[in-house]
DNA sequence: CTGACTTA
DNA sequence: TAAGTCAGG
């Protein structure tokens, strides 16, 4: 998922942050990226997602609501970014996650069959899909809350980096890299409250602060400029060449982008047989993704009827958990974001 | 993942 | 108040 950088990203290029620095700071959110999330992470032992009583998922909903009403509290402007149509050239990328979602779900059954319940949590959550109702639901329940969200023409991490860099986020937010190699100035990982993360196949548990990379201060500690960042992703495999280039690693990576001042000279003299895409047409999608500039942000005020229509009425979410919860976004809204639209640098270009 | 409740 | 457990839908 997404381009791995996190064996060559510096210790010294992440800040662990508080999320009291992000207070009255825009920060796009992929949005699919934190729906995933709660799609996996909200389980029960045996793998089973939180459902309503005609069998809907409702795990993602459930995440949404409760993060981002959490985010709002600490005074947080979150806007939340949904993909669009992706590229022709990351099709074979999807085409191999539905290959390995499918082998996911027989896994699955087998280990719900010999009753093993580790087995099948993990096999449920990898086998886990975001399907269109899902994101219908979350864009509707966003709508309720009045929180904003921006439709992508294609990537959203694209999207998110592209507002970043018009200065009308001040970051965007995902567990991916991608949008670093998109140009966003700021990236924020681990946006989440209860910092607890459970190990892979561990029974131990973390705490995960969240944590800030800055382009510029990235860049700058690799020695290298972003367009050879984007070059290193190449080599090293992206969404649209998941296996990279055969040997070489990030080290290597690091090494032979730093001795190509023109990383398209580099991307040029790539032996051919070991791509399935033109590295230059991807160098070329990172550089200059398709964005768009046609969108509002608004913080409204929380409609409390639809909200509660849309997760007590159709989603059987706890009439009281719901309401106590509506509360705090009122109040949250109240105090951080009434007669507070415009960012200082919204207000400073007025 | 998060809220609500229990425990020390 | 902090840390741990469990259910939520």
């Amino acid at each position: 998922m997404g381009v791995n950088l996190r064996e060559i990203i510096p210790p010294e290029a992440v800040a662990e942050i508080d999320l009291a620095a992000l207070r009255y700071k825009v920060v796009a959110i992929d949005a699919y990226n934190a729906l995933y999330q709660f799609l996996t992470a909200i389980r029960q032992p045996d793998g089973t997602p939180l459902m309503d009583s005609r069998g809907r998922v409702t795990s993602h909903l459930s995440g949404l609501f409760y993060r981002t009403i959490n985010l709002a509290e600490h005074g947080i402007k979150v806007v939340y970014v949904f993909d669009g149509k992706p590229p022709e050239m990351k099709y074979m990328e999807i085409e191999r996650r539905k290959q390995v979602k499918a082998e996911a779900v027989k896994k699955y059954e087998e280990a719900v069959k010999r009753g093993d319940q580790e087995a099948a949590r993990r096999y449920a959550q990898m086998a886990a899909r975001l399907t269109d109702e899902m994101v219908r639901d979350a864009k509707r329940l966003l709508d309720a809350m009045g929180i904003p969200y921006v439709q992508a023409p294609a990537e959203g991490e694209a999207q998110a980096a592209f507002m970043a860099r018009r200065g009308d986020a001040w970051a965007a937010a995902s567990q991916d890299y991608d949008s670093l190699l998109f140009g966003s100035p700021r990236l924020v990982r681990n946006l989440a409250i209860t910092g607890r993360r459970k190990l892979p196949r561990k029974n131990v548990y973390v705490e995960v602060k969240p944590e800030l990379i800055e382009l510029d201060k990235l860049l700058k500690l690799l020695g290298i400029t972003r367009e050879q960042l984007i070059a290193l992703g190449i080599l090293i495999g992206t969404d649209y060449n998941p296996d990279g280039i055969k040997g070489i690693g990030p080290k290597t990576a690091l090494k032979m982008v730093k001795a190509h001042r023109d990383p398209v000279k580099l991307l040029q003299g790539l032996p051919r047989h070991e791509l399935q895409v033109d590295p230059l047409k991807i160098y070329e999608y990172f550089l200059n993704p398709p964005a768009t500039s046609d969108y509002k942000l608004e913080w409204r005020e929380p409609d409390e009827k639809k909200v509660y229509e849309i997760l007590v009425e159709e989603h059987d979410f706890s009439p009281d958990r719901v309401k106590n919860a509506l509360e705090r976004l009122k109040k949250a809204y109240r105090e951080h974001f009434r007669g507070r639209q415009m960012g200082l640098d919204a207000w400073l270009r007025r």
